[in-house]
Order: structure tokens, then sequence, then C-alpha cells
DNA sequence: CTGAATCTGCGAATCATTCGCAAGTGGTCT
DNA sequence: AGACCACTTGCGAATGATTCGCAGATTCAG
């Protein structure tokens, strides 16, 4: 009995490798698989990237994190108790702002209501240009 | 003299299959670079697949094309001369909806005040569930 | 018509991600 | 503790999308 592990709760095995992943996405926020398997590799040298993909998609099937597409290139993962936002790519330099989810509540009702389309404002990234580059420009 | 051609006039060379990746670019919308090599090859088989990729690249130097990205696949191309509108993209069936972009002028204002963000709505895809999909979880 | 710079075709290289498979391990049932 | 089996892992190969290098072809200015 006991408390059963977050893990095996959700009908997962435990291993090594698949808590270290977890552990390191919750740790780094916004890493790309290549990353976390990279942090992973600290305490855990012999771990395969095809793993840290499985584990990442395991562990996104049971909520436990998510995945979101911040530039052109591949996927970030943060966990899913992090608070959700917004990502603010900039196609200029390519930096990456936040800003709080709210700041979309009305247009995520808009499509709603006249759409009914449930937006997830957080998986994909807005693309623009950051106010630094904007003003670069005017020079 | 004579009115120099579109092409010309950006300073490019004028090629056959440069035109034709235009010529695609506009007739089919958001097409995969796959999709337009094979629409082009339709009346210029030879056509290298690398060929459109780096016409497309250059044509969107100069403004003529853009691209943005709506699934976790490949961007999606179309001509700047367009109406810009959102893409709604469902993760659940793949479909991808339109929306006006008035639709977001809210959103777009605010980031623009609040962080001096100017966003590109039309770049990355509305990520979220469209209405038919939503139904079908409620049963 | 000629030359130089720009393009094109082609195959190889890259990058990110997925697969197949055999060997290893976790959890369950005795 | 011992045995079993399904789930996992490591590894290398396969994919799919995109980019690169290069030699030969083409465009366009003079």
């Amino acid at each position: 009995m006991a408390q059963p592990h977050e893990l095996r709760e959700r009908g997962l095995r435990l291993t090594p490798q698949r808590e270290l992943v977890l552990a390191a996405v919750r740790e780094l926020d916004h890493a790309t698989p290549e990353e976390i398997a990279e942090k992973v590799r600290q305490t855990h040298p012999g771990i395969n990237l095809s793993t840290a993909y499985r584990n990442l998609e395991t562990l996104e099937n049971v909520g436990l994190v998510q995945h979101s597409h911040l530039g052109h290139g591949g996927a970030s993962y943060h966990a899913s108790e992090e608070v959700a936002h917004l990502h603010l790519v900039c196609g200029t330099c390519g930096s990456v702002g936040d800003a709080p989810i709210e700041v979309a509540s009305s247009f995520v009702n808009e499509l709603s209501e006249d759409y009914g389309f449930r937006t997830d404002v957080s998986h994909f990234a807005v693309y623009g240009t950051c106010s630094t580059c904007s003003q670069k420009e005017l020079e």
C-alpha cells in the first residue's frame, strides 16, 4: 500500500530513466528532448535519446508534461504543473518572451463563441517582432 | 526599358522554374514545398525539390511569398497578396480552419501596448480543438 | 557574342524523430 | 526468495524534411 509514486499511480513503471526525465523537465523549463537527455546524462550517463523521446511521449500521455512549438526548430517540453503562459517568439532576434495567458482570454472566448474552437494558446508560439527589434527597425 | 518583370524588379533573375514556383504558390494556397514542386512538375517535369526550396526562400526574402507553420509538419507557403487570416488547427482531428484576422485584433493590440510586441498572428497556427471534436468528447 | 555571377539538378549530408529488435528490468503472484 | 511476462531500454537503422556542395547550364550586362 503506502502512497504510490506519482508515476505508478498513473499506471507507469518506475524506472530510473523515467524519473530522471520527469525531474529534468521540471528543472529545465522549455527544454528540447535533446537538452533533457543531456541533463539526465549528468546523473545517468548511458541514457539514450530515444528513451528520452519515448518517456516524454509517455509522460505527456498521462498528463505530467506537455510540449509546445516555439521556433522553427523542434518541440519544447515543460511540466504540466507550471503555470501556462504565452510564448512570444521574435522572428528577428529569436528571443522568446512570456506573457500571462489572460492577455489572450478575450481572443480565446471569441474563438470559442463564434467558431466553437477551444484554443490552447500555449501550444504554439505567438510569432512577431519584439520591442527591441521593433525599435531597431526605426533607425 | 518597358516595364520590368516583377521578379527582375526585385533584383532576381528570371528563370522558368522561379516563375513557375511563384505561380504555383499563388495558385495552390497553403502548400508545402513538396506540393509546390509537384505542381510545377506539371509544366516543368524536371524541377528539383531543392530548387523549389531555394526559390521559396528567395521569394520570401523579397516579400513575394510567406510561410506559416500549421501542424507539426512542415511549413506552408502562400502568396503575400493573399488576405491574411488565422489558422485554427485542431489537435484531435488535424483539420485546419480559417478565421478572419480581426478576431485577434484586441489581442494583438494588447500585446503591442503592454509588451511592445508586434504580433504576426498568421505565422503560427492557433492550436486547439475544433467544434466537431469538442462535441465528440462530450459523448 | 562573351564573361561573370547566378541558378539548377543531383546526390550526399544534416537534423529531428521514430522504429525494430534483442536484452534487461519492474511488479505481481507464489 | 523465485519465476514470469509485459513493459522498457539501448542501439543502430529508417524516415521525413530541409540544406549543402559542386559541376554544369543559364541569364543578363556590356
